[in-house]
DNA sequence: CATATGATAAACAAGG
DNA sequence: ACCTTGTTTATCATAT
């Protein structure tokens, strides 16, 4: 996999210098042409200016979002690559606050709009956007007849706001980076240690490791985040959303947040001073300072003072494999209490409801899903955060779409495929609740993986997973171990019955057409054909009367599922998250009670995403452990092989692979699927 | 009931 | 000899 993280460096990279260098270059020339005229002259009119940062915001939003480092953690450099992306979080919440004076000025004889102005716009936008949502609110109080719909209704008009919130955040971000960058931080030399991507946001040079952890804390830490093993894989997100839902209930509630990065080869002076006051505000907060000890899992080394401990900490639980690991570690634990704080309140909710002798009514589907992510742990797949981000108090079973999936679920959507978390997170606890979902056939038996539907499903629902994995793959192209390792990792049924589905996958990946395995210097390698897949699309699609019928909901997307879907897919590298079907229509999933599938079924609108693999560790199971080499089947001079398919197979790609899990023992419940971090040795 | 689809099992071959 | 990879055929289950 570390192709996969290559890959997934280098699209970062290049995409945050995308999204970077356009809002630059936009406020640049704006800069450019206003300089002669002093710091306030507006070139750029104030609606301008908002609808840029909206375009900008949400650009930003969806980067980050969908740049979450991968899960991974596996090396220090992945972690480099988090820390660096989630600097630039942390500096855009707090940089209004801080910038002194001598950086106001610099900044100000630099930038035709002034911070000021910028913070102005943004804090009397995030007012009305605030005024406008409590003034839903309340209309939602005194109209909605019944409680819990109340809350439903308030935690999806929370949910738009956060969303709205995250946009603002993000746009403060990119407006302090682009004063960073301005002011020549960004640009300096990183430290050692800390390679430099192209356009990749940067903390100041400069940064100590201290101070680098100091943000981390200053991300994660006050904001009554109490697993320290989330920061490390899910601070983007949840930082954000934190503050998101902060802001939510009193935007100026914030804690005032210092931010080093700017202070930084500025003023030495005002930055010591900063650095202490920092100190003695968050030695109080810093989730792993308490009672003069290290709290780091398993550490508990003696510090007298937080100066102390941040010493220690900088020394002792640097970045590193080993830090990297236990942090991992903390992360999985706060996972499992995550999905059994998820089980017990759906157990809760449905023996309310069942007392109360009122049928549970259908939730709005998406529910609280924190899992996705930090589930997901396909490839690079971030296992990110959205899912920490911690619930609004007043939606304990609202909707919480996991953010990351925000920037593009289309409200077209039906009830059945939004869900996709929601799905997922059924897929967990639905042993315990009551029917939750009307009209969902959910067969009685175990319900496990899922295929997106979205992708180029060949054939079967394995086709249909193969095919995933292998468009989840950078370069669009997979060895069949690769693919084994893919499943694995993705999926909790694969990991037993090795032989069984082992062969299932060979046997379709040269069954069908679609798929086209590729020799090169080093192997063959599995791709998805694109024509053909369009082509049985098509065909699928004109042929279908049940896809038809859920045109705007599934076949939306499979006719989005284009060459440029996939080509959007390939190059950005981001599985799960990079592409559309899942993150709209959720995955086509189903478990099926028994094998079958069911193409085209009704039920199979309900595409639920579970990616059982709720630990990272997995990947050790990995056959060859790294991918293969990149290759990159343009400049190979392949031998491929054509294959004769037979007509009807013709396949689903769509609505929904399903995997079957029928003949896998009743045992493998949501519990266990849980606990099935440890089952390399089905693999074998 | 026929057909389509998909999963599973198994045999076999080729290559390392 | 063993394993992996890849192909092919057969059979069964389920859905339409």
């Amino acid at each position: 996999m570390m192709q996969e993280s290559a890959n997934e460096t280098i699209s970062n990279s290049s995409m945050s210098q995308n999204g970077m260098s356009s809002l630059s270059s936009q406020l640049d020339a704006g800069s450019r042409d206003g300089r002669s005229s002093g710091e306030t002259s507006s070139e750029v009119s104030a609606v301008e200016l908002l609808h840029l940062q909206q375009q900008q915001a949400l650009r930003a939003a969806r980067q980050l979002l969908l740049h979450q480092p991968g899960s991974g953690l596996k090396s220090p450099k992945n972690n480099d690559k988090q820390r660096l992306l989630q600097v630039p979080v942390s500096v855009a919440m707090m940089s209004p606050q801080v910038i002194t004076p001598q950086q106001m000025q610099q900044i100000l004889q630099q930038q035709v709009l002034s911070p000021q102005q910028l913070q102005a716009l943004l804090q009397q936008q995030q007012a009305v956007m605030l005024q406008q949502v409590n003034t839903h609110i309340n209309t939602l109080l005194l109209t909605v007849p019944y409680a819990q719909q109340q809350q439903q209704q308030l935690a999806a008009q929370q949910l738009v706001f956060q969303q709205q919130l995250l946009q603002m955040q993000q746009l403060q971000q990119q407006q302090h980076l682009l004063n960073m960058q301005r002011q020549g931080l960004l640009s300096l030399p990183p430290g050692p240690g800390q390679p430099t991507l192209p356009g990749q946001t940067l903390p100041p040079a400069g940064l100590s490791p201290a101070e680098l952890q100091q943000l981390w804390k200053d991300v994660t830490g006050s904001h009554a985040m109490e697993d320290n093993g989330l920061k490390h894989s899910g601070l983007d997100l949840s930082t954000t959303n934190n503050s998101s839902t902060t802001s939510t209930s009193n935007p100026k509630a914030s804690p005032p947040i210092t931010h080093h990065g700017i202070s930084n080869g500025q003023s030495p002076v005002l930055n010591h001073r900063r650095e202490s006051s920092l100190h003695e505000e968050t030695a109080a907060a810093h989730s792993l300072y308490g009672h003069g000890v290290c709290k780091w899992p398993g550490c508990e080394s003696v510090c007298d003072d937080f100066g102390q401990f941040l010493k220690h900490l900088n020394s002792e639980h640097a970045l590193d494999d080993r830090s990297t690991a236990q942090c991992r570690v903390q992360m999985q634990v706060v996972q499992q209490l995550e999905i059994q704080l998820s089980k017990e309140r759906e157990r809760l909710q449905a023996m309310m409801a069942h007392l109360h002798m009122r049928p549970s009514e259908p939730k709005p589907s998406p529910k609280p899903l924190n899992l996705v992510s930090s589930v997901t742990m396909s490839k690079n797949l971030p296992s990110v955060s959205p899912p920490t981000l911690p619930q609004t108090p007043t939606t304990p079973t609202a909707p919480v779409t996991p953010l990351s999936q925000m920037p593009q679920v289309p409200n077209v959507l039906s009830p059945a495929n939004v869900p996709c978390m929601g799905a997922m997170r059924r897929h967990h606890t639905d042993k315990y609740s009551m029917p939750l979902s009307s009209g969902m056939n959910y067969s009685n038996t175990y319900k496990i993986s899922i295929v997106p539907r979205c992708i180029p499903v060949c054939n079967a629902p394995l086709n249909g997973i193969s095919s995933q994995g292998i468009m989840e793959s950078g370069d669009m192209q997979l060895t069949l171990n690769e693919i084994y390792s893919w499943f694995t990792r993705t999926f909790a049924y694969f990991r037993r019955n090795a032989a069984t589905w082992k062969n299932a996958v060979r046997h379709n990946l040269s069954l069908h057409k679609c798929f086209v395995r590729v020799e090169n210097v080093k192997g063959a390698v599995w791709t998805v054909d694109e024509m053909e897949y369009q082509k049985r699309r098509s065909q699928k699609i004109t042929g279908s009367p049940t896809l038809v019928k859920n045109l705007p909901s599934s076949l939306g997307y499979g006719a989005a599922l284009n060459a440029s879907l996939q080509a959007a897919l390939a190059e950005t590298s981001l599985p799960l998250l990079g592409n559309p079907c899942l993150m709209n229509s959720a995955s086509g999933m189903m478990g099926a009670s028994h094998p079958g599938l069911m193409s085209g079924s009704p039920t199979g609108l309900l595409h639920v995403t579970t990616h059982e693999d709720l630990n990272g560790t997995l990947d050790h199971l990995d056959t060859n452990g790294h991918s293969s080499p990149g290759y990159s089947p343009h400049t190979q001079l392949p031998l491929i092989h054509v294959k004769e398919e037979p007509l009807n197979m013709d396949d689903e790609d769509c609505p929904m692979s399903l995997v079957t899990t029928a003949n896998h023992s009743p045992e493998l419940d949501d519990d266990r699927e849980l606990e099935e971090g440890n089952l390399s040795e089905d693999l074998e």
